[in-house]
DNA sequence: CAAATAGTGTCTCTTAGACAGTATTTG
DNA sequence: CAAATACTGTCTAAGAGACACTATTTG
């Protein structure tokens, strides 16, 4: 691993340094039309049972970043393939973990609810999806961690348009603001979100058809913000 | 350090993992109403004297929290006794560092220029305060780390008074505004900038005397905003 | 045509920003 | 009094939010 030799002002070895162990734990969020914004849980000892959900986690391997850490987690806990995790903060309390030094990074995931719901009804005993203001009680300092993922996604979303992505190539208004509805926890008024968010979107030019009501104009998303 | 025995699902214990070394690297920012935001470096290697400038920063130590480390740091490398370190993100490239696996957490910490100016002069050949425009070209991510404590910083102080607490305990708006200009790195408009903060703040009553002009008003943090 | 949904015109209220004025001190 | 600084009145432009209206489809 470490092939240079190198020494601090009081002549240790890096490599002498007692270490931490790493861990990562993620929120992963998925925005419900009908429910808000739901976390994924998972049980933490599959062997027991024991009736204690946590948020996904795993320890950081050798010559891993930590996202590849996140999404390695969510693949093998919940069969997840995540998309680009965010930072969230490091929790480092000497004492956190009973086991041993470790320290946590605290990530978010936001995920589509399609992708997540079918995987927790596969494995009802393994993962579950409970609305973020129910998911309260969780071990270590997961509670934390949800509240923090939340408020970053709410304050992304308030500031421009499915900054992550979740739409499909084209949508229509309404869909996307029910999308903002699910993450923000309520309802916005259809005019007011229309012109809030139009000039930051593309039109197709094509309408939707067979709806009842007027068709609706298509969007897409502008390819400049990323 | 550990006691109770833990397994994985691959049946390896917490401590058979290898671990990371795990550094914090701080960006220091002193507001100089001349020079805008000005960021402490310090000589990387004091034996050699070789021309390399870098952010203070320190292994963590067992036992020890993030916070911990980077005030130990500062004191260490430059004599300071800083405030409330705030996180700013982890770097985790496995080669970011030659030595060896090193995670780096990045922080930022605002103190007052007199507090930090003095030491730059006593030791020279050791501390640097240098504008954060001109701080470019450090090794490591120190480049990046700058870049964002610059944005944090900034950010927090245009959405309220002096967020960081760097007034004394009574002071007239115009001091606030020249803090909040240095931080900034522009002029701010006073009759503005008044009506701004004005209700954010708490009247002592008292007011300046003997300065020339018409006597300011003093003004105090208001206790509830933190 | 009724119902449903999409989209626009317009009014009010608030705020940022700019400018010019008044107020109160020193020398 | 002149100069300097503190503070305020007021105008304009822009934007958020609310409401009512028009537009276009299905059944």
């Amino acid at each position: 691993m470490s092939t240079t030799e190198y020494r601090d002002a009081a002549g240790r070895r890096l490599v002498d340094y007692p270490r931490p162990s790493v861990a990562v734990d993620t929120a992963v969020l998925a925005p419900d039309p009908d429910r808000g914004l739901l976390v994924l849980l998972v049980r933490r000892d599959s062997a027991t049972r024991t009736d204690a959900w946590a948020l996904p986690g795993t320890f950081l391997h050798e010559g891993e970043t930590l996202a590849d850490a996140v999404l390695r987690s969510l693949d093998q806990k919940a069969g997840l393939r995540g998309q680009a995790p965010r930072q969230l903060h490091v929790f480092d309390d000497p004492r956190r973990d009973d086991r041993g030094w470790v320290l946590s990074v605290a990530h978010v995931v936001l995920l589509p609810t399609a992708a997540v719901t079918p995987v927790a009804e596969d494995r009802p005993d393994d993962v579950q999806l409970r609305p973020v203001a129910e998911a309260v009680g969780l071990p270590f300092d997961h509670d934390d961690i949800v509240g923090m993922a939340v408020a970053r996604v709410r304050a992304a979303y308030a500031e421009r348009p499915d900054p992550e992505r979740l739409m499909p190539e084209a949508f229509t208004l309404r869909d996307l603001r029910r999308l903002h509805e699910a993450v923000a926890g309520h309802r916005l008024q259809p005019d007011v979100f229309r012109r809030q968010v139009k000039d930051q979107l593309v039109s197709t030019g094509e309408a939707t058809r067979g709806s009842v009501g007027r068709p609706a104009e298509l969007f897409r998303h502008s390819p400049s913000t990323g």
